[in-house]
DNA sequence: CTTACTGCAAAATTTTTGCAACTTT
DNA sequence: AAAGTTGCAAAAATTTTGCAGTAAG
């Protein structure tokens, strides 16, 4: 199956139907890990499909958060971005450069939902934990390398 | 030392003139620890001082994030909402009703810190951990209670 | 052929800005 | 008095909405 076909196909069994405008949108996501805004999520698209509106993308970026495909992430400078990775991970945040960091840690998740499950907390069903992250950059030239 | 005036050194503590909006402003935000959003925000400080304006309220509650004294908390709703509250805790996001609860636990804290200290993450200076708990209430109708 | 989606433009919402008048130090 | 802050209104930025036309199942 070409990886348009098994996008379309996530679409379907998520419930939407499966357009250009969303298989582009979503792969656009899946390609583009570094958490893009909806501006620049429209920027992408439209090298893709040029004639794409940014209402379209706002409201297919709103139907794939609302159908799970996509999550989305609210940041301090009032901008949502979009994050095409959806299995349980962190985000480390780089204030000055606004980047946002995947951070994987399936022992650290284990050890804080461990402590959590023996934790009562009454009249809440805990759903999703995970950490905010907020860092800097040693050297602003270099990547982030994580072990 | 009158609570006025306890805020008033804060502000200047951080460099801040003690104007008398901004000492509403912060002394709503240390009476309101529901992480009011801007309007909010206007909206008790109008009570006290129904002279404010909008803009200085929106001005002010950035100086004062500037100048360490509140955390801005951005939400997936698109607004941005402020908490007096400065201690290392972390947010419980019940998605349903907008609320944000505080959750602190010193000896979660430690845990995961400890950890992290050992988890080697090249070019990156940690600055902040905190997590982000998402959560639903069981029965609407009551309260949370954390043990 | 029915239902859902897109594109467009207009509107709503939240936040920022510029500047004269005013306070704080 | 100097420096910084406020209030106002206008502008910017982001997101939402309504609806006629179009595409998908």
């Amino acid at each position: 199956m070409s990886p348009t076909d098994q996008i379309a196909q996530n679409l379907k069994e998520a419930g939407l139907k499966a357009t250009q405008q969303r298989i582009v949108i979503l792969s656009t996501l899946y390609e583009h890990l570094d958490h893009p805004s909806s501006e620049e999520v429209y920027k992408h698209v439209k090298k893709v499909n040029p004639s794409i509106s940014l209402g379209t993308v706002y409201k297919t970026l709103e139907s794939l958060v609302n159908a799970g495909l996509i999550h989305k992430v609210a940041t301090s400078d009032g901008l949502m971005r979009y994050d095409g990775e959806t299995a349980a991970h962190s985000h480390i945040y780089i204030t000055k450069t606004n980047e946002i960091i995947d951070f994987k840690d399936d022992s650290l998740n284990e050890l804080i939902n461990r402590y959590m499950d023996d934790k009562e907390i009454r009249n809440l069903k805990v759903r999703k934990i995970s950490l905010r992250i907020e860092a800097e950059k040693i050297d602003p030239k270099r990547k982030i390398h994580i072990k």
